[in-house]
DNA sequence: GCTGCCTTTCAAAGCGCTTTCAAACTGCGG
DNA sequence: CCGCAGTTTGAAAGCGCTTTGAAAGGCAGC
């Protein structure tokens, strides 16, 4: 069933009846009731591709997905932001386009949907030092979203972004086992080209040096945060002559990793060995039930989905708004992988 | 830059402009080459929208990702098969319609997704108990794929699937237990109403049959798949006078969960504890680097995304070619987590 | 009864592409 | 020089919708 037909059945014009679906004013409430009517009981649906043909808006976001060729990565964190972002798409009637590729061929991918028109804003996922895609993006006048921020880009409020207060979440988790009379503590982070990376790392560093702690190169490792990664990396530090009495993670899988070496060193986490992770508040992994299991800086990845469809989908409707920027807090909650330093 | 500018700027008209770009052979080859140097020149790309309106294909496939409204949870499996049909649809020249759907909205979202044209395919994720999905796309027309199996549809070369075989996976789970001297073996299952969890309880329950061993409800549990949920249910059955000494579960995250219940009651896996579980090879969530961790039913889930989309594809290409399916069959992978049942 | 204004409806153009059908051009044998 | 088959190009219709500009209908005021 199509306009057309629908029109025909109805004895009106497709304008009239175009107008009467989509709530324009001037028709005869009596006649839109007709129609609505008639376009439900035959589960009548515009086709999109015609409609957006004709309006120019194609009523969907893009995200491209990047595979890393090299590692085959899929980002654990992915599911849960596109669950977020998905939601306030549906809501607002618009659809979500996504195109996995292999991360060398990243801006061919933006730039076809850009001059396809196939999407009418795009959402920017691991942002990367002097990333092109702003450039490109701006280049071709498409609205975008950046989820992070794009270290290299000095003037943060000429883009949209929705970002983690990464620095300030690090600074307080390294404070509070600075706090608890930890002098040694290790920072396992992820890949350092990863914006989120860096930030977190200048925070642990800023709050050593307030309190006049060294920063020890062995005590800092930087890699994808897979949960073999934390295993391998605390085994090799707790061997060290000097071991840490605390470890920060980047990750809650990387966390499982510490906790795993921990304890087959013999030692118990929260007495022994304190370790506070970040947590993205992942779904289908959460940080225990009531009592968290680890210690965290927790941010819903969810949250951040959503709050970036938001901004963009505003942008799009109104393209007069400038720019748009979140800052979202990490909340610091206290589980049992956490306590005082032990004396030696 | 759109065709008409393009074929304008040429001198030469749209029709033979389109069909030097398409490939089509009555066409000068001289006139091709101009045509497609100044294509590349200009970045000349076809608007899709304009392109499915006029060929009648929207070069989409669709997927409904349903949230669940009661318990929130993202499939943490959803990611990896994403970026295994991605891959394929990419490399096709096809694009992936996602629609976030709270899972009483599923149908709706298939049937709009069906009367406006905007795929011209849709997988189904995680199969129900007389799905009416199926009965819905068969009636729309529109070509599909599911993943898994749909119980209560006997026929099962009525439709398209890929499943792996999770029966057998578990056949060979429990019977390389009952090898190892286990009698008494726990299960934690998926939820119940899956239909990979009704497949799997049958094949764990058939070698207990033909081994002579009882089929203990204590140690049967079935859930949402997480960590607490391995940790609180084998806290449980270890408590037990007569306690477990192998455990089957049906995703690495549940397994996680085990073996920390089973360290916490002072047990070595592997030892005093054996543990199977089934590993979906997620590649943010890798069990073990060369040796695994756990002894494992090992089946890529991204490879089942995949085959999934090329099945998919074929039809959509050549839709006379009937239903397809096809059965992925487990490894079975020998890890730190399993020996002989322990002597009394 | 006519004019003018408001409400309601419609015919037709246009969005950017593909594809059918027809036309133009080429070379070659007669 | 003509006719014909084969090759190459083009004009125009059509995909299903929105939207412009115009027409029709209704009604009040003179």
């Amino acid at each position: 069933m199509n306009l057309k037909q629908l029109s025909a059945n109805l004895g009106l014009s497709q304008t009239t009846v175009s107008r009467a679906l989509n709530g324009y004013p001037e028709v005869a409430e009596a006649t839109r009731k007709r129609v609505l009517d008639a376009a439900a009981q035959h589960n009548y649906r515009p086709n999109t591709r015609a409609r957006s043909l004709a309006t120019g808006r194609s009523m969907a976001i893009g995200h491209v997905i990047p595979i890393s060729t090299n590692h085959e990565m899929m980002n654990p964190v992915f599911g849960d932001f596109i669950a977020g972002a998905g939601e306030a798409y549906a809501q607002a009637g618009y659809d979500m386009m996504l195109s996995v590729v292999p991360d060398s061929d990243e801006d061919i991918a933006y730039r076809t949907m850009a001059h396809r028109h196939s999407v009418d804003g795009i959402v920017i996922h691991g942002p990367r030092t002097d990333d092109p895609r702003i450039a490109l993006l701006r280049e071709v006048g498409l609205p975008f979203v950046v989820h992070g921020r794009v270290p290299g880009i000095e003037d943060e409020a000429s883009y949209s972004w929705i970002d983690v207060n990464n620095r300030r979440a690090f600074e307080r988790a390294t404070a509070f086992l600075a706090d608890l009379g930890h002098t040694r503590i290790a920072l396992l982070n992820g890949l350092e080209r990863m914006d989120f990376a860096q930030r977190r790392r200048e925070g642990y560093l800023s709050v050593l040096a307030e309190r006049g702690l060294t920063a020890d190169p062995a005590l800092m490792r930087t890699d994808e945060m897979t949960e073999s990664y934390g295993h391998l990396a605390t085994r090799t530090m707790l061997a060290l002559p000097n071991p840490p009495s605390a470890f920060i993670a980047s990750s809650l899988i990387t966390a499982i990793g510490i906790r795993r070496a921990v304890e087959d060193a013999g030692l118990e986490m929260g007495r022994d060995v304190s370790i506070i992770t970040h947590d993205d508040d992942l779904s289908y992994f959460k940080n225990g039930a009531e009592v968290p299991l680890f210690t965290a800086t927790r941010s819903s990845v969810r949250l951040a989905g959503t709050k970036v469809a938001e901004v963009l989908l505003a942008m799009i409707t109104d393209p007069t708004i400038g720019p748009n920027q979140h800052l979202l807090e990490a909340d610091l909650i206290i589980g049992r992988s956490t306590g005082p330093a032990p004396t030696r």
